[in-house]
DNA sequence: TAGATTGTTAATCGATTAACAATC
DNA sequence: TAGATTGTTAATCGATTAACAATC
């Protein structure tokens, strides 16, 4: 996407990302100065600092960990690719998805996860299994040495005591409760 | 699920949950005194008043917006009733789904959504489509008079100006983008 | 009574906002 | 030069943590 604008004040772009000025300038001075007084952020060099610092360079690779329909939903349209991600497989117990491709991807079985992260090194598993195999997969994860968990369960999971890998939490419960909760205080006269 | 637990401390259920013990008592406390001193809270009573304050007695509705895998994982994955939100249909362009049951719900077609919002007031829609039609249907959520939104779309939406409708973001790129910058921070040295 | 654990107050921390000199 | 807009400092706000008297 080009849409041909060249430079962007952190006032538009804070507006445009429901953020402050404010947020945006003192954000971005943490990790350097890309901006000019008076002339606001070049889009272009502002993208490539961002990427740089976001690490998108180092083209984390991440494989699937149950391809239900969530977990083929984010196979197929969401854009691993977009934030310095490449999507390297999927795996199912379920036989009758083993060997076909989503969003460019295959699927393998389970029992072939172990041999496959040791040939093709993977910095990001997505876990979208049932709750119940929740846990132990998280736990054979981390053994296999896989540096971060993108977890999309509703489940709280935890890494072996010896592994180092990052849990990142999609709780979406959490979120509906929240929306549920804005809602009904809306109408109430509180606040 | 009941494992036959009748009492819980502050202590106990902030680790389960992965908070702090403090942290637990005080927002509690907003709300009024469930606990007892040297007892801690009695798991039935604390349900009861957590529905309560949560609206989850509210029995809000939903439709679901878009039902591509993302959509369909939702209505046959996601509890929606144990968050108090019921479930009451689909809706998508596409003609092949029209009809059809997911996780006990009906999808009907785009064109159905303005009566059929008047025939059943529906406070939350969920919104799953592609990022193209995501601000427009927005737009016509929010006059429909729908209370909230819950976003899947990874796009900021905006209602209109005219409503008050609420925007709940699960935002799935946020939280990619802070894994990869958590995974690269780790093995730098940083910090 | 002694031990446990609450509700609440005060202290700490971090994040957001406001303000403004520097300067393009 | 005048206007715009940054980077940065200081002020504000809210959320988390620590501490402890109250009390079951």
């Amino acid at each position: 996407m080009n849409m041909g604008i060249e430079r962007i004040s952190s006032g538009d772009l804070g507006e445009s990302m429901g953020l402050t000025a404010s947020q945006i300038r003192q954000d971005y001075s943490c990790f350097g100065e890309f901006g000019q007084q008076g002339y606001g952020y070049n889009v272009v060099r502002l993208r490539a600092e961002l990427a740089t610092i976001l690490g998108m360079e180092q083209k984390h690779t991440a494989i699937v960990i149950g391809v239900g329909n969530l977990g083929r939903a984010l196979m197929e349209n969401f854009h691993f690719e977009s934030y310095g991600v490449v999507l390297t497989g999927g795996f199912d117990l379920n036989p009758a998805l083993h060997g076909k491709i989503f969003g460019d991807v295959e699927i393998f079985p389970l029992e072939c996860l172990k041999s496959f992260v040791k040939e093709n090194p993977v910095s990001i598993a997505v876990l979208a299994v049932p709750q119940a195999v929740a846990q132990p997969l998280t736990e054979t994860l981390s053994k296999l040495g896989i540096q971060g968990l993108w977890n999309f369960t509703n489940v709280e999971v935890k890494p072996c005591d010896s592994a180092t890998m990052i849990v990142e939490n999609v709780h979406f419960s959490d979120s509906l409760l929240a929306l549920s909760y804005m809602i009904s205080e809306e109408g109430d006269g509180t606040k």
